[in-house]
DNA sequence: CGGGCGGCCTGGAGGC
DNA sequence: TGCCTCCAGGCCGCCC
């Protein structure tokens, strides 16, 4: 479900609602997620401790507690994390619940169960190859056409999932890669080998522009994603071919083609799109 | 090493 | 109403 603008949705609504406040006791419902939570480690390091901010790397939301405690949460394809009071009747996916100062909690609620809740020092989550071993952020000036076209040197493969690789950049997945190449002109299927040098810049710059226009709308919400307040984002409406096989291109208005690539529907315009 | 694919899960949608 | 199949925004590991 989430990508880049979906995350930073969340990161931003959660700001406020958590930032401040001080974790006082953790339950954990189900602990069988992506990796098993252990409710031990999460109580040990969190406890008692204030969060002083949250941060945001690739699809992973980072909170920041007092003595360097860190909270790694990612939401795999269904996962909520949002603020809440224990008024609020239990979904069975609620899985995790953190009580905080005040009464507010915060739940992490996932019916598929692909995301990941762990926590850790600041020293532990330098050393995660799961944060260090990733592309830069599309928004760090590093991300340009020519940082894209040293990474797709000796690669032949189609321009879709390069893009959707977190190795290349991060925070681009299935929706907004083929939002990107519709804005840049490139057929999704195209090979990495034979887009012309002049093209990259123009893709990175699509990359950047529709993540910032989604962020700017709250994400994407298909089906499950809500921010930390439970508001769905609105950028949906705004997609140009993502979802809307058969639909006119809003550019052009020829019909919008759905495709399968690496087993994940692409959309493109074939008209637009070369 | 790159890239394709299945698997991890549940639930919603659509066909019959 | 029910049963079946297909599909879903991510990621990992296996395979060639």
């Amino acid at each position: 479900m989430p990508e880049l603008p979906e995350v930073e949705s969340l990161r931003r609504s959660l700001l406020d609602l958590v930032v401040g406040r001080r974790v006082e006791s953790i339950r954990v419902r189900e602990s069988r997620l992506r990796e098993g939570v252990d409710g031990r480690a999460l109580r040990r390091d969190l406890a008692g401790r204030r969060c002083l901010g949250i941060s945001r790397r690739a699809k992973y939301l980072i909170l920041e507690f007092e003595r360097e405690a860190r909270l790694l949460v990612h939401l795999g394809m269904s996962g909520r994390f949002f603020a809440t009071t224990e008024a609020e009747p239990l979904d069975r996916h609620d899985h995790l619940i953190f009580t905080l100062d005040h009464g507010g909690q915060l739940r992490y609620r996932d019916p598929r169960r692909f995301g990941l809740v762990r926590s850790g020092s600041a020293r532990s989550f330098a050393r995660d190859p799961r944060l260090t071993e990733l592309g830069p952020e599309p928004f760090d000036p590093v991300f340009d056409g020519t940082h894209l076209a040293v990474r797709a040197r000796g690669r032949r493969g189609p321009v879709k999932p390069f893009l959707m690789d977190a190795r290349v950049v991060v925070g681009v997945g299935n929706i907004y890669a083929s939002e990107a190449l519709h804005r840049a002109g490139i057929h999704p299927a195209r090979r990495v080998d034979r887009i012309a040098a002049a093209r990259w810049e123009g893709l990175a710059r699509a990359v950047r522009e529709i993540l910032a226009a989604s962020i700017e709308r709250g994400g994407t919400t298909l089906a499950d994603f809500v921010d930390g307040r439970g508001r769905a984002g609105e950028y949906a409406t705004a997609l140009g071919v993502y979802g809307r096989e058969g639909e006119p291109c809003p550019v052009c208005g020829a019909a919008i083609r759905r495709s399968v690539q690496a087993a994940r529907s692409t959309y493109h315009c074939p008209r637009c799109q070369r």
